[in-house]
DNA sequence: AACAAATGTTAGTTACCACTAACAATCATT
DNA sequence: AATGATTGTTAGTGGTAACTAACATTTGTT
């Protein structure tokens, strides 16, 4: 268990997720996953006992846990734009490096709802991060007085439509770079677009 | 053929998508379905040859096409929040309206792309109509001098951004009933949240 | 009542796939 | 070179589900 390059268990892994994310987890087989990682199925099935086993295996592996609570106290400079960027740029790439275990979420809502627990946790986190910075944007008379929590809901459903749109349609929906797409919803989250 | 009630076919097609919209195509078995609507697997094959078939015919009865340039040409009051609030209904009710149809195109985006289509057609030929707009609200004076299409993408992102998590989580992600949901994001969309 | 269309029943075919078992080949480490 | 661990090969089992075929039953219409 010396793992120098890739090992055995890890490309199967990988192999599994980016199959199952595209296809869904019933969908792809073990002799697929097996082909894909360039073993034998029985390999497959002697690391990991069963096809559900592979899936939780590559979860705990490959999913990337959130500081939301490091990203607010070390980089917060209690100016609007910058710190929304911020938040979104740290949610974004959360949600990217679970982009698989999201797609996966998605497919297999009904099998397997404690896949949707885990991204929803981290978004619900976020979410309650977000609101006591309004509440103290507020206290500060930098920003208008509105509910913190509808509006930390409303700025993140914002940034989960681009990573659900690109992340099933890519460039179909939203046609919009990452960091344009954050540039506009930050600034029209900040200032709307109605005249005076 | 003459349909009084509802129809055998129409019962299979109900109840088809119903369980695909919840399992998925490829999980739903044609007895499932047979059984939901109250008639043997046989019976759904003499109507419809095959899985896909039955799929297919569900899609083109069920399917909701919007009308939204009749909406922009008889409703809109040139009042930035109030044409938003309609438009975002407008929107919302579509997208409602092809729930099922939506949620089994994410799920079979790879194996039946032509159903994203469908919905992304939709929202592109809403895009369209809504940046018109937002060039004719910049010419009244009425609205910032911003990229009309940007914008026009940002709130029906918005807008897309609930449907999609209500649609597959329901209260989960976004505990906002619609109304609620539209009312703030127009009113964050025209006027912002930063103060002066 | 009589006929035809729609539906039910039953049995079976075919294909796929998760998973097992037994044995053979390979690889790493000493 | 020897040994133990990892991987490959092959054959098979059991279950499931789409789809077919043949025949029986029900239902609607005249």
């Amino acid at each position: 268990m010396h793992e120098q390059k890739i090992s055995t268990a890890d490309r199967i892994l990988q192999a599994a997720l980016q199959l199952m994310k595209d296809k869904g987890f019933n969908l792809v087989t073990i002799k697929e996953i097996a082909d894909a990682a360039n073993v034998s199925e029985m390999t497959v099935f002697r690391h990991f006992e069963t096809k559900k086993g592979v899936l939780e295996a590559a979860i705990e592996k490959n999913k990337v846990v959130p500081s939301f609570k490091h990203t607010f106290t070390k980089h917060i400079t209690w100016e609007l734009e910058q710190d929304l960027s911020l938040i979104a740029h740290a949610y974004l790439d959360v949600m990217e490096g679970n982009e698989s275990i999201c797609l996966i979420a998605i497919q297999e809502r009904f099998t397997l709802p404690e896949l949707a627990d885990l991204i929803s946790d981290h978004t619900e986190q976020l979410k309650v991060a977000i609101t006591e910075y309004f509440d103290q944007m507020q206290a500060k008379g930098k920003m208008m007085t509105l509910d913190s929590y509808t509006q930390a809901s409303m700025f993140l459903a914002m940034l989960f439509s681009f990573f659900m749109s690109t992340a099933l349609w890519e460039k179909r929906f939203i046609n919009m770079a990452k960091e344009e797409f954050i540039a506009n919803s930050v600034r029209t989250f900040c200032h709307g677009i109605k005249k005076q």
